[in-house]
RNA sequence: GCUCAUAUAGCUCAGUGGUAGAGCACUUGCUUGGUAAGUAAGAGGUCACCGGUUCAAGUCCGGUUAUGAGCUCCA
């Protein structure tokens, strides 16, 4: 048989020789270095025949796919047994591979510590000194049931009966076969062939990934092809870790949370400051494209949220708050909004409205409550109360997809000038919890595909992932530690118009529903805030800093030219404190660099004397000597907030 | 919400059932200096909260709250 290999070239072999043998033909080091093979296409243990002409790669460590395969060794045989042999009893469910990594999942008949992960470590390292082969034998589905009822390995055996196929169940072994695991493979010919790696931390997981189901115990570990690519992984989660916005928040004396209000922010000035200026740039780009600014209240009678559907679909993400009835005399079951559509519906209902008065473009920095599940609280990115950059634009059917380019176009805009230059887009379509009939969900999800791709721009498929009122587009920024955050999103609803009876009078005099569009590009600014201190490891571009420029002195002297440049600066609208400590120059640069200021005017003798100042950049340790004024030209011109 | 872990000075963290600790920060003195930590002294604590075991609890046990990692969820 003919096998075609990756540069074209063509190898004969005889029928049924394996990946093994292919390699072997091509060279000794191949064939030592070889960990499995694809074939047309599909990944394939090393001593798996080859019966017919076709094309096949040898898969090496230097490979993704390679390393991959690695992992998944490590994983099913090498980390699961080490778990059985520490601790007989414990029962195996799955072990993927995931991104630089890998996770087994475990039910232990007694928890174990993060302590145990040393000794289940050194416990590998033997299994792997063994240098044992990997082989593989095929079961039938009952061979194989059988098997795992012997192992008492009941995930398994659910697996196995869950699974579609009757046979070549694949199961694999070491030397000594007093280990099995089942693996729909491939995995590496011999334990030699595991580099380095570690095992990170136990965290708890829902059988199936489904919260009814059993908390199994997952231990992570990552493996690298040698030491160094390893310890280079452990350096980059290092550096992840520094730009937490928590960490920096903390040093930069931005904001905190507390106990009495999980959840919820204690802005501090300087975090207020970043808060505001970015509020402003909002504002006054909603205002260039055609929004009216509006504000809603807080807190609204249940009837509401009852015409609304949230009191149905939504309440237990709900602050609901009752009046006390020993202390007033109204008996009323309030709810602080989550969401701000039904008020602004509230408004557009307020006098009758023209075909001619759409689109309607309604915004508003509007602050929302929502309960969330207590273990999903994270910093500034998940919170329990929030503003969002929010907006309402009511239109006619035909007018979404217009509204659907200029939307996009604003976001793109915003989000480059906000230092983000690559966003993707999801299309999220009905989920099953939801208002309004199957018709008009139909007709929301067409409204939003079509123009979607009438802008001919890429998007990613939700199925479900939809409001409970409209399906959505939403645009996922990714940040400087690879997370990815949803951030921007744009929601057609046919449904709370009608819930809520809007309406306007056709060019046919007679009235029709107008759609409701929801969206909103930073999200909330405070996870936004939390986005852009990660991206920029708290060092915000010059106009978003919240104090721009420190002006320290070096000897007292100083200390009345030092007043003087602030005054100027202030002038010129910069954002600056003076440090007249007696403390060494040095010092003070060293706490204005941590606090990520990113200019710093040092003034001694020479600078009072010629009425210059010596200018220090962050990140840079270069001075830059003006004269006064020309020095605040310069750094009034840098403050300059995009468009 | 679930699993596991954590909670000690403003911050970062030690602390072995028997008198509460360090570094930094803070205050005061000395020091007036040239670009990432001058120097000395002082002050600073209901060891998250509630209960239990014990002659004795920061330490052991139970509960609560918050936080962290992950899971589930995420308008």
């Amino acid at each position: 048989m003919n096998i075609t290999l990756p540069d074209g070239s063509i190898r004969e072999l005889e029928q049924g020789s394996t990946g093994l043998d292919l390699a072997s033909s091509i060279g000794a080091g191949l064939a030592k270095a070889a960990l499995a093979v694809t074939v047309n296409g599909i990944q394939k243990d090393l001593n798996d025949p080859i019966n017919e002409d076709s094309k096949v790669s040898i898969i090496t460590i230097d490979s993704d796919d390679g390393l991959e395969i690695m992992r998944h060794t490590l994983t099913a045989q090498v980390l699961a047994r080490a778990v059985k042999n520490l601790f007989p009893g414990t029962k195996l469910a799955i072990g993927p591979t995931i991104t630089d990594g890998f996770y087994y999942d475990f039910e232990f008949k007694k928890a174990i510590s993060p302590e145990d992960l040393d000794s289940i470590e050194k416990e590998m390292k033997k299994i792997i000194s063994s240098n044992s082969l990997i082989t593989k034998k095929l079961n039938t589905k009952e061979e194989a049931i059988e098997i795992f009822k012997l192992e008492g390995e009941p995930y398994k055996e659910s697996i196995i009966n869950d699974s579609e196929q009757e046979d070549g169940f694949q199961l694999y072994y070491q030397d000594d076969f007093k280990f099995v695991d089942l693996c729909r493979g491939p995995h590496i010919p011999s334990l030699k062939h595991i580099g380095a790696f570690k095992l990170l931390k136990i965290a708890g997981a829902y059988w199936k990934g489904d919260s009814n189901n059993k908390m199994l115990t997952r231990i992570y570990g990552t493996a690298w092809k040698n030491e160094k690519d390893l310890s280079a992984y452990l350096d980059r989660i290092e550096e992840a870790e520094k730009r937490d916005h928590r960490k920096l928040g903390k040093e930069m004396n931005l904001f905190h949370f507390q106990e009495e209000a999980p959840g919820m922010v204690f802005w501090h000035p300087d975090g207020w400051t970043i808060y505001r200026l970015l509020e402003s740039y909002m504002r006054s780009n909603l205002e260039l494209c055609g929004y009216k600014e509006i504000k809603t209240p807080q807190v609204l009678d249940r009837k509401l949220w009852e015409a609304s559907g949230h009191w149905d679909k939504y309440r237990e993400n709900m602050f609901i708050t009752e009046i006390d009835e020993e202390h007033a005399n109204e008996k009323r079951v309030n709810a602080l909004k989550p969401m701000n559509c039904p008020c602004h519906v509230q408004i557009y209902n307020q006098g009758l409205k023209s075909y001619r008065d759409l689109p309607l473009r309604l915004a508003e920095f509007g602050s929302c409550h929502r309960y969330e599940a207590s273990g999903t609280m994270h910093g500034l990115m998940r919170v329990r109360g929030f503003t969002q950059d929010d907006g309402h634009i009511f239109c006619t059917e035909e007018q979404i997809e217009s509204e659907t380019g200029l939307f996009i176009e604003l976001l793109s805009r915003i989000y480059k000038d906000l230092g983000f230059e690559k966003f993707d887009i999801k299309l999220s379509t009905r989920p099953e919890i939801r208002v309004g009939s199957d018709e008009v969900w139909d007709k929301a999800e067409d409204a939003l595909e079509s123009a979607i791709k009438n802008l001919g721009l890429p998007y990613k498929l939700e199925e479900g992932g939809g409001a409970f009122y409209g399906p959505k587009l939403d645009f996922v920024l990714t940040d400087a530690i690879g997370r990815e955050w949803q951030c921007g999103t744009f929601q057609a609803d046919f449904n709370l118009p009608e819930r809520l009876d809007a309406e306007y009078v056709g060019e046919d005099g007679s009235k029709h529903r107008p759609v409701m569009i929801h969206r909103a590009i930073l999200g909330s600014f405070e996870r936004f805030i939390g986005v852009l201190i990660e991206n920029y490891s708290g060092k915000l571009p010059f106009w978003l800093a919240p104090v721009q420029v420190a002006v320290a002195t070096i000897i007292s002297d100083a200390d009345e030219y030092a007043n003087e440049i602030i005054t100027k600066l202030s002038e010129v609208g910069i954002r600056c404190n003076a440090d007249l400590r007696n403390e060494k120059i040095s010092y003070k640069v060293r706490e204005h660099s941590s606090t990520k200021v990113p200019v710093i005017i040092a003034l001694g003798k020479r600078e009072q004397e010629n009425r210059t100042v010596s200018i220090r950049r962050m990140d840079s340790d270069k001075t830059e000597t003006y004269e006064l004024e020309e020095a605040i030209k310069i750094l009034s011109e840098e403050n300059t907030r995009p468009n």
